[in-house]
DNA sequence: CGGTATCCGTGTGGATACTG
DNA sequence: CAGTATCCACACGGATACCG
């Protein structure tokens, strides 16, 4: 039903950490939008987070389903499978995430270039 | 023109930190709301915003101008004055604000709710 | 008034290795 | 496969004091 998620989801290069908006601690943002199509296992959500690590997808994991955001089902198979999915409540942060990329598809360009402006001249003005 | 700002524009008790949603770092969504009406002074921001130091207020607004959300300009008066606006891009900013505290008005307290109970109910569900 | 300077505690998240 | 277990580094923000 689901096809597998683009392990190119997400550009490394991408300056989100600009982004003056975010979603729940750093990886939840980009947790939500992989679970948007339907549940995913452990591993499925590994890939497209590049980088993050076992122990801290676990965190963002368990903290999203204390705060009912997602729902942990175990599977008792051999090898094992645990699935993770959105609650209506997730899916309510789905709006959010939308408005925050549509603001940074309007308006993030400008903040970079004001910042490397600023940056390479970083002349005080004292006014009137 | 501009009324004070009211000290009690943000409620200490507000559980505003599990919202899963933040404007830039910690308190540059509530300088935003500060500037919606208009320039603000220094000590102006610091009445509402509790227990800021003047440090990180410093920080946050250096912050904030870097990337251009905000405009500082100081007259050389005494006793000294300097006045922090928001830029167009800095007011782009608004509609996010409203449409995350839209969100914990519609969905933060249930959020809170599950989150009491799953701390009141460590009960872990082993299940088929 | 509008900041700086200094020091410091905490927590988030990363690295690495191991397990039921 | 889906995690746990340790250890650790750094950035954020707070406390306190002082200055032009």
């Amino acid at each position: 039903m689901t096809t597998p998620l683009d392990p190119d989801m997400f550009d490394p290069l991408c300056p989100s950490s600009a982004m003056p908006i975010q979603i729940g601690d750093k990886w939840t943002g980009m947790v939500v939008l992989c679970l948007e199509g339907g549940p995913r296992r452990f591993s499925e959500l590994k890939a497209p987070l590049r980088g993050i690590t076992p122990k801290v997808l676990t965190q963002t994991l368990r903290a999203m389903e204390r705060d009912g955001l997602v729902t942990r089902t175990a599977y008792d198979e051999n090898p094992p499978r645990v699935e993770y999915e959105l609650t209506p409540l997730g899916r309510s942060l789905l709006t959010l995430v939308a408005a925050a990329r549509a603001w940074s598809r309007d308006h993030l360009p400008a903040l970079l270039q004001d910042r490397e402006a600023h940056d390479a001249a970083p002349v005080r003005r004292l006014l009137v």
